[in-house]
DNA sequence: TTAGGGTTAG
């Protein structure tokens, strides 16, 4: 007879811990009188749920009389926290598993796509049942196997509705549309998650009719069905279709508006996103992890420093201080804001780190120009053990390229597929086009845009373009120019490049004729501002701007700061501006530039030994980043300058970009 | 212990 004095203690043990209160649930455990085996289980799988593996394990050791649960509860913590090879440790030292346990480490792997290890496992089974089948199918369905997936499916003893929608979503996952049809088609039974599957999957390859078709026709709508229609046409750019979606559903839960606010953060809604975030604390909904990664990302995007930290303590106090996806989006805003500091103590905090952590982290210090940084987290990572991917390798090549290691970047190019196992793909070969034509080596960049095994794009000859006017090449410019505007006949920022430098070599008619191209093209200059944020205030500024109240004041001050700058050797390059008119008006204009001006406002109203923040939309002009390399030694201030292309650190006279950008 | 919806790096 079960004491019914343990009985209730352990039913009040399971309530503390679906409440997620561990210390309850503990102190609970340790008053009560006589302690039996669903006691130390229950104590085993709440410690596993809250990732505390090292107290699982101890309170398991300590178990009594351990029993099936006892020993599956302890296997769970370890697959489900990702240590497998413990797992498998203790998966080995036991003899009497039952085929859940089988399956369950069968997953483990499956889920860190260890396909191998999975794959010897399930040879091994002795009694396999049809959730076994169902993983090693959705196992290599997900990892791009299709065939293997097939093959598998064709042998199975026993089909059930996993199965079959496991092969629908693997078809779709793939590419294979038509087949993912055929399969759901012929599926003998279908429910929700096949519908969802197949209307997800019409989602992402673009086909919005047809999704749209199937959801009208589904009679099984739930949530989620209806969540995969706001996603899908928020990433068809359809913004305002996901907002009736979103409005018109019956119900919704975090997910819904997680995806809503994604939707506005990604079309570049910033102020509805964050609007959005804000709404659903006040609805009630618990804010879940999701929409606080999108809400930072959206504080990133646009330097939004102030509230990004907001959000961050409001997410530690949730309880969201770990975790990848949080952790990784913390970093990122960080670094997008110009704080460095901060992004890599948000990094060093992390308790579990994946490869998108590494990545942020390497590309982050190289879009600074801290390449040196960048190479360093990229060792640290590989000594750890992490298998570098194709987005390291992008930020690998980028650190080399924005630091002027030349020669390292070549080597990782040529060694990365077989040192890394990463080939080299589209990216790769803009940043190596990147990387050869800023250093000079036009020639070499040219012969590698000939013979790469794709065909160039807008990007790789906008490289070349922007690397032919640092070193005044006009006529390989001209080439790429023409490739550009063949491509992206409306891509501006190309026809200021090209104009720049036609201007830098005094080829003034040029310069006339494309800007008649450009009014022939309708193609518009985009306007070039600047912003930056104090006391929690964004002021924004155009060239010459007319509008700010303290304007009287700060170009007072630019013109004092001017005549200091021309003491101490600065002479404004009057060659960089795109109009062809009188010197003195020339610099005129140029020494109103928004960045100038975002710089002046900064100085006058951000204490002296603070670091000034201002972003520009465009890219930085010559000119003005000579002038601001002047300004962060005479006013002995560290400027960071978010341009659209990378991070400017102007300190004592210099610049982290080694004047190349 | 298996299938669907949300989030991070470029």
């Amino acid at each position: 007879m079960p004491d019914r004095d343990t009985v209730s203690y352990n039913t009040m043990i399971q309530g503390c811990v679906r409440n997620r209160n561990l210390s309850a649930a503990r102190q609970l455990f340790d008053e009560m009188p006589h302690r039996d085996t669903v006691s130390w289980n229950t104590l085993i799988s709440a410690y596993a749920e809250c990732g505390r593996v090292e107290l699982a394990r101890q309170t398991f050791d300590a178990t009594p009389n351990k029993n099936s649960i006892s020993w599956n509860g302890l296997l769970a913590a370890y697959v489900q926290n990702g240590r497998l090879d413990d797992a498998r440790k203790l998966f080995d030292s036991n003899p009497h598993w039952e085929a859940v346990s089988w399956n369950a480490m069968i997953a483990g792997y499956v889920r860190r796509k260890r396909l191998v290890d999975a794959q010897l496992l399930f040879d091994r089974m002795p009694r396999r049942d049809i959730i076994s089948w169902n993983t090693m199918i959705s196992g290599y369905a997900q990892n791009g196997d299709i065939a293997e997936a097939r093959q598998l499916f064709e042998i199975s003893p026993n089909k059930d509705v996993f199965t079959w929608t496991a092969m629908v979503s693997g078809y779709a996952q793939n590419g294979m549309m038509e087949e993912a049809r055929r399969v759901f088609n012929e599926m003998p039974d279908r429910n929700s998650v096949s519908w969802n599957a197949m209307i997800g999957a019409y989602m992402q390859c673009g086909n919005v009719g047809e999704a749209r078709q199937l959801f009208e026709a589904m009679r099984c709508r739930n949530i989620s069905s209806w969540n995969t229609m706001v996603t899908g046409y928020a990433q068809a750019g359809m913004i305002e279709d996901a907002r009736r979606v979103f409005d018109e559903m019956p119900q919704r839960d975090s997910v819904s508006w997680a995806a809503m606010i994604a939707g506005y953060s990604q079309s570049g809604f910033s102020e509805e996103a964050l609007r959005l975030f804000l709404e659903m604390g006040r609805n009630g909904e618990r804010v879940n992890r999701s929409s606080f990664t999108c809400a930072l990302s959206t504080c990133g995007d646009n330097a939004m420093l102030e509230c990004g930290k907001q959000l961050h303590g409001r997410l530690v106090k949730a309880g969201y201080g770990l975790g990848c996806f949080v952790g990784n989006a913390l970093i990122a805003m960080y670094f997008k804001c110009g704080s460095i500091d901060e992004a890599s103590m948000a990094f060093k905090e992390m308790k579990e780190k994946d490869v998108v952590s590494w990545n942020t982290m390497i590309a982050g210090y190289a879009r600074h120009g801290f390449g040196n940084e960048a190479l360093q987290v990229f060792d640290q990572m590989r000594t750890k053990g992490i298998k570098p991917d194709d987005v390291t390798m992008v930020g690998v090549l980028s650190a080399c390229g924005h630091t002027g290691l030349v020669d390292k970047g070549i080597a990782y190019f040529n060694s990365m597929h077989k040192e890394f196992g990463v080939s080299p793909k589209a990216e790769h070969y803009t940043c190596m086009i990147d990387l050869l034509g800023r250093a000079g080596r036009l020639a070499e960049a040219q012969a590698l845009i000939r013979d790469m095994p794709m065909e160039p794009d807008a990007t790789m000859w906008g490289a070349l373009l922007g690397a032919s006017r640092i070193h005044k090449n006009s006529k390989l410019g001209e080439k790429a120019a023409e490739k550009i505007f063949e491509m992206e006949p409306e891509n501006s920022g190309m026809y200021v490049l090209l104009s720049n430098m036609y201007a830098s070599s005094k080829k003034w008619t040029d310069v006339g004729k494309l800007r008649k191209i450009m009014q022939e093209r309708g193609v518009k200059k985009v306007p070039g501002f600047s912003w930056i944020e104090v006391k929690n205030v964004v002021h924004s500024f155009s060239v010459g701007d007319l509008v700010h109240p303290e304007k009287e004041k700060i170009y007072a001050f630019l013109e004092e700061l001017d005549m200091k700058m021309k003491t101490a050797g600065y002479l404004s390059a009057t060659e960089m501006i795109l109009h062809d008119v009188e010197e003195e008006e020339k610099e005129h204009l140029l020494k109103y530039h928004s960045e100038k001006l975002a710089v002046a406002f900064g100085i006058l109203n951000v204490p002296p030994g603070r670091p000034l923040r201002v972003i520009k939309n465009l890219r930085v002009c010559q000119d003005c980043h000579n002038a601001i390399k002047y300004i962060s030694a005479i006013e002995d201030r560290l400027i960071i300058l978010r341009d659209s292309n990378r991070f400017h650190h102007f300190n004592g006279g210099s610049c982290s970009c080694g004047d190349y950008w």
